[in-house]
DNA sequence: AAATGACTCAACCGCGTACCT
DNA sequence: AAGGTACGCGGTTGAGTCATT
């Protein structure tokens, strides 16, 4: 029997979104939300499967989304998390408002990962690693390792994992804001006007991200379900 | 300045599962 | 209950970028 692909592989687009395709997309879902990923491409007049949407859409186009570096309280969450939840990454996102799990997943393997590794932690079991694979790592780590990579490490005397980055740096803290894509702020510019009446997003300050239920959406309650899902954990 | 290697991250693939008929 | 469909998730890839030689 097999599984049917999700959609026509003939005709449809990959790779790299165009600016043009994003417009498309982002004026369609403000516009419409999004009823049915696989009907959206074809109501917004895009050549791509909904999957693709989809994935920019929660990944990059979301305008709720946060962007650059985690700060170390966050980093030290998702170690934390990761340790208890294994490799669930939109669960461990989930718990972190405004980063995608893909997100995730790529910091835990291109940092969070190799940190450990330096630290002598398993990353996969976050216990200590023995002594043999200790050295052989740090000395096979030590060379590549970049200078941005250099942190301070200590243990807390209950044996958890406890980062402490130099929060001097100026793109640290201001990841959040000053992050953005100059590409997707031409774009959101574009929609200022049905952003502002869509999205009023409380400023993360307002938030009580400890809360189930996330910030409150204009839209109606039904096609935001998908963010609910996204804030509660479980 | 050019070549090479390392790193990052957006995007794709395929599987599991929930939902619908 | 069984089969089909759509969505979400986690693993993987590869193009682009950055750093080093």
């Amino acid at each position: 029997m097999g599984r049917r692909p999700c959609c026509d592989k003939l005709g449809v687009k990959k790779g790299p979104w165009s600016a043009e395709e994003d417009k498309k997309l982002i004026s369609f879902i403000l516009t419409n939300g999004h009823c049915c990923w696989r009907a959206v491409p074809k109501l917004a007049g895009l050549l791509r499967c909904g999957k693709s949407c989809r994935l920019r859409w929660t990944n990059y186009l979301r305008p709720d989304l946060k962007r650059g570096l985690l700060s170390p309280a966050d980093e030290q969450l998702v170690i934390d998390l990761h340790a208890r939840l294994g490799n669930r990454w939109s669960k461990i996102a989930a718990m972190l408002p405004g980063r995608t799990d893909n997100e995730i997943k790529n910091l835990w393997n291109t940092h969070i990962k190799k940190k450990l590794v330096k630290m002598g932690v398993d990353p996969v079991t976050h216990k200590p690693l023995d002594r043999k694979a200790n050295s052989v790592s740090s000395q096979s780590t030590a060379t590549t390792e970049s200078k941005s990579d250099q942190q301070l490490q200590s243990r807390g005397t209950d044996g958890q994992i406890q980062l402490s980055e130099n929060t001097s740096s100026p793109t640290e803290a201001s990841s959040n804001a000053d992050g953005a894509d100059p590409l997707l702020s031409c774009l959101w510019e574009d929609n200022t006007s049905l952003l502002d009446e869509l999205w009023q997003f409380p400023s993360n300050e307002d938030v009580d991200y400890g809360s189930v239920a996330g910030p409150v959406w204009p839209w109606d309650e039904g096609s935001c379900e998908w963010l609910l899902d996204d804030q509660a954990l479980g």
